[in-house]
RNA sequence: GGUGGGGUUCCCGAGUGGCCAAAGGGAACAGACUGUAAAUCUGUCGGCGUACGCCUUCGGAGGUUCAAAUCCUCCCCCCACCA
């Protein structure tokens, strides 16, 4: 489905793969690519906003993080040289540093000495898989919480690294959207203009054009997944909660604008149909449509950015998506 | 024909004198979801009212009681086993 809408590149999870299937069988599949038949880029996240979801299981120290699996309860301990094995195992192209994401709501005094700690942790990160070491290549996380000079401090830290890509991560972790883009529009603008810039775990169609406009290159995101698992999609003219009622005999499309397998071929009452009834095919169409949706958002951008209207595409979601941003 | 068990709010199913508009589950309705412990979670769920509350409801009709889904009488229906 993925090939077929024109992904190109997709992410894993050094937590979740490490836990199940466990990375050393991966690598004896020959790699993510190989074992998931997936031919394009693969960014493996390091594990680190599991440090951060999975709070209640997990202990941080210098050297690392002892956390339990969630499967099983058994202990495990991440550092940052071992993150970077795994992933080395998992054989992706881009790997991403430890970081400690940050809670919202933390005060500055946590946030900062957590924040020396992650940077720490990005330098071991580097230095166990230096530049050139092999095919891979290690972005950095910039954190700071909601603290500028803290964000600044902690861009300026990676730089020196010698990272090949920046993130920035701690954001959508609670706080409000104007929050969120007031760093967002601090911080990204300070980056290198000459890599790339990958915002962590946003966000809406909003929050991405948003992103955009000051500079972001990359994002990551479950939410079209899960709310497509959950009713929500995502269309050209809103968000849809296919589960309403009053979609039980509406034989129009989800989207008259979409082009998607889902949209092409079968109608509200039918998607409606199958969400209620719990069918499997519900989760598998939903998520093609949010999926297809959020690909063909960023199709646009590109597209409008070249030709200068990028201003005018972002007003033009804005107003769409005007009641989602309160 | 005999013996035993049972009929509760849309469904299933607790409840055997007051704390019962009635547990719990399902369905239904509405909402949430942002580097995936999420095919998950939250709320509403007899009617009216902001609320104290009032009204209607536990197969049907009577009755006992200050008070009945709960006790008594008769009736209707269902199930199991026996014949």
């Amino acid at each position: 489905d993925l090939e077929e809408m024109e992904a190109q590149i997709i992410l894993g999870n050094t937590y979740h793969l490490y836990l199940r299937p466990g990375d050393d069988l991966v690598a004896r599949r020959g790699g993510l690519h190989r074992f998931a038949n997936w031919k394009r880029p693969i960014l493996t996240d390091s594990g680190g906003f599991q440090v951060f979801s999975l709070q209640s299981i997990r202990k941080i120290t210098e050297q690392g993080v002892e956390f339990r699996s969630y499967i099983d309860g058994s202990k495990h301990f991440f550092s940052p040289e071992k993150v970077i094995d795994i992933q080395r195992n998992l054989g992706s192209d881009i790997m991403m540093v430890l970081d400690e994401c940050v809670a919202y709501g933390e005060d500055r005094e946590y946030t900062e000495k957590s924040l020396g700690m992650t940077t720490r942790w990005a330098r071991r990160c580097r230095e166990s898989y230096p530049k050139g070491t092999g095919g891979q290549i290690m972005f950095g996380i910039v954190q700071g919480g909601f603290h500028k000079d803290l964000r600044e401090m902690s861009l300026e830290q990676l730089r020196e690294i010698d990272f090949e890509g920046f993130a920035i991560g701690g954001l959508s972790v609670g706080e409000s959207t104007e929050q969120m883009y007031d760093i967002l529009g601090h911080i990204t603008p300070l980056m290198p203009d000459d890599k790339p810039r990958y915002l962590m775990g946003v966000g809406t169609p909003l929050d991405i054009l948003e992103g955009v406009s000051v500079g972001v290159d990359m994002f990551d995101c479950v939410l079209p997944s899960r709310n497509a698992r959950n009713g929500t999609l995502f269309t050209s003219r809103g968000k849809v909660n296919i589960k309403r009622a009053e979609f039980a005999e509406d034989d129009s499309p989800l989207d008259p604008e979409c082009g998607c397998y889902t949209c092409r071929n079968f109608t509200k009452a039918y998607l409606r149909h199958l969400y209620q009834a719990k069918e499997l095919l519900s989760y598998r169409l939903n998520t093609y449509h949010n999926l297809y949706f959020y690909l063909n958002l960023m199709k646009q951008i590109r597209a409008a950015i070249e030709v200068g209207t990028f201003a005018d595409l972002k007003r033009h979601y804005e107003a769409v998506y005007a009641t989602e941003t309160e």
